[in-house]
Order: structure tokens, then C-alpha cells, then sequence
DNA sequence: GGCCAGGTTCGCT
DNA sequence: AGCGAACATGGC
């Protein structure tokens, strides 16, 4: 087995805890994003030669490092694999956005303002991929965070490549090989409705042909991202939004269609009901080009139970 | 048991 | 253009 450590210096402030947590979601060991008292450890599948990427935290909010174990199974870790992994680290952890210029729109702004207090130093993670962000997306369309969940981590442990390291097994995402794989069927076993699954199942075999070139969106401008993925079954308005959030990593995202945003609007502005969706739209023009953040400190504060009608799971309303 | 969940598409007016 | 239904499953 070949191990190797790096380190990473984010730009502060930069909290890993909140990060990570942002990114993961939930606590508990499932598929790919496990949470190991303070160890995030990942497999990332680079071409058939999965590695695991262990990342922790050194260093403070202001003064941030991260440590990046690397091992992989086999021998064969050389220096370009490396490099890679800590990019990607990189990018999942979101170490290299500056904060500054959306903390000054929001020093200004009376709704912004009291949302960053108490989360300094979040940053927005990433998903390794569009391809993984888009899969993700539509698995969890419509359906509540906790069912999505169960039937994430079936996907990843039912088709994802797997590694054991030092005694552990963990899984990567299943790539768009592995879905064509399992077919229409294998997905339906693992809880896809017939639609979603005929809608991944679309996607995978046009990715793995070459036919759908979702990395390439990187280079295209946010209009021309949201046009091409429209243009997939399977995708709306609310998802590619979410995708320039988390996938793309731009900063003015904003889904407007999404009702749990539409719900947080309605009790921070106090207005006794959710936004509409062109309300939610039309207030969010004040924190352009700085939407993608305040999107995400939006969840980020409600899953911290700073909004205790949506944290006991309530209804909003009269 | 019924209703709904961090949507999308399809088939009707 | 706009509206309702279907989709599949788990939680309350």
C-alpha cells in the first residue's frame, strides 16, 4: 500500500467544521461521505485507481490548514495522482473561495447580515463532479432529504467501485459505466421510481459515450450552463440552479423554485407564509452576484436550528 | 391511513 | 400559457 501527506491552506476565514458539515449533511457512516470524529475520509475513483483522501483539519478559522492523508491500495501512487487528489480535496472543501467581497454585501444588508453572524468561515463544498451533482439532483427531486439519503447511500454501496483500506471497505460514486451497468432495473431495485431511473440511466449512457459533456460546462458562462441542462430530461430550473451552487462552483445561484428556500424567506422576512417562488426570485436580486452564499447560509442557519419552527420539522404558516 | 416532501414531465384546457 | 396528475417511498 502507498500512502502519502499533504497539506492545504485555505483561504481564511475558512471553518471546516461548518464546511464539512455543509457537505455531508448527516452524521453516520454512508457511502461516500463519512464523518469519523473530525477524519473525513473519501474514496475517489481516478480511471479504475481508487484512492482514499482522509481529510482533517489543523489550524484555525483564521489561521485554516488541512492535512490530506492519502493511501492507496495498491502501489502506484505517484506524484500526478497526488497533485489530483489534493485538487480535489481542494474543490470538495471549497478551501479556495475568498469570502470577503460577500461579507461586505452582507455587512450592508439587514437580512444577509444577521444570517453570516455565527457562520464565519463557511465556505460552499462541492461535489467531485457535475456528473455526480446531476445524479444526486435528480435522485433527490421531490422527495424528502432523509428518503434521498436512503437511497444515495443504496447507489453508492450497490454500484459504486469499492476499496478496502486498512480494513475498511468504502465506496466511490458509481461512474456512468456502472449505472449503464445496472440498467433500468438495477435501479428500480434500489427504490428509483421508473422515471428517475430512465432519466440517470439517460444520462449515464450519454456521458459514458462521449454524447454529454457535463464537465465541460466549467468553461461555459451561467446562462449557457442553465440552457444546456435544461435541455436534459430529468432537469428543471431548480436543479440546474442547485448544480452552479454545488457543482459549478459559481456565486450567483439561486433556486427559487425550491419550497424549503421559499419557507426560510417567509420566516426571516416574517411575512406569516412562504415566498412565491417569482417573490423569492425578485428579493434575491439585492444579494447578486452574491446568491450562491446566501443560499447556502440560508440552509446552513436552518439546519443549525437558528429557525425552530422548520428544525422541529413544522409547517409554516398563520 | 392520508398527506406531503429541498421537482419534472406529460397531457389537458 | 397555465393547471393537475403521476411518479415511489418514508416519516409524521
Amino acid at each position: 500500500m502507498d500512502r502519502s501527506v499533504v497539506t492545504i491552506a485555505p483561504t481564511p476565514p475558512y471553518h471546516f467544521d461548518l464546511t464539512s458539515a455543509y457537505a455531508t449533511n448527516y452524521p453516520g457512516h454512508y457511502g461516500a461521505d463519512i464523518n469519523q470524529e473530525g477524519l473525513f475520509p473519501r474514496l475517489l475513483d481516478s480511471r479504475g485507481h481508487p484512492h482514499l483522501v482522509t481529510v482533517r483539519a489543523l489550524g484555525r478559522v483564521v489561521s485554516p490548514l488541512l492535512e490530506v492523508e492519502i493511501e492507496k491500495a495498491d502501489t502506484g501512487l505517484d506524484d500526478a495522482l497526488i497533485s489530483q487528489a489534493k485538487r480535489q480535496v481542494a474543490w470538495i472543501f471549497g478551501t479556495d473561495q475568498n469570502l470577503a467581497p460577500f461579507y461586505r454585501m452582507a455587512m450592508n444588508d439587514s437580512v444577509a447580515g444577521p444570517l453570516v453572524r455565527g457562520l464565519k468561515g463557511l465556505h460552499i463544498p462541492h461535489t467531485a463532479s457535475v456528473y455526480e451533482a446531476l445524479v444526486l439532483a435528480i435522485l433527490g427531486q421531490q422527495i424528502s432529504s432523509h428518503v434521498a439519503r436512503v437511497v444515495r447511500t443504496l447507489l453508492i454501496q450497490t454500484y459504486g467501485p469499492s476499496a478496502e483500506v486498512s480494513g475498511v471497505t468504502y465506496y466511490a460514486f458509481p461512474p456512468p459505466e456502472a449505472i449503464v451497468a445496472a440498467g433500468m432495473e438495477g435501479l428500480r431495485a434500489i427504490k428509483f421510481s421508473a422515471r428517475k431511473a430512465e432519466y440517470v440511466v439517460g444520462i449515464a449512457t450519454r456521458v459514458a459515450s462521449g454524447k454529454l459533456d457535463l464537465e465541460g460546462l466549467q468553461h461555459q458562462s451561467d446562462e449557457e450552463v442553465v440552457r444546456t441542462l435544461l435541455g436534459i430530461r430529468g432537469v428543471g430550473l431548480w436543479t440546474a440552479q442547485w448544480l452552479l451552487i454545488r457543482a459549478l462552483g459559481r456565486t450567483d445561484g439561486f433556486p427559487h423554485g425550491d419550497l424549503a428556500l421559499q419557507r426560510l424567506l417567509g420566516l426571516l422576512m416574517d411575512k406569516g407564509a412562504p415566498f412565491s417562488p417569482e417573490e423569492a426570485l425578485e428579493y434575491s436580486r439585492r444579494w447578486s452576484p452574491f446568491r450562491s452564499y446566501v443560499t447556502t447560509y440560508l440552509f446552513a442557519a436552518a439546519r443549525s436550528g437558528r429557525f425552530a419552527s422548520l428544525s422541529r420539522g413544522g409547517q409554516v404558516g398563520p
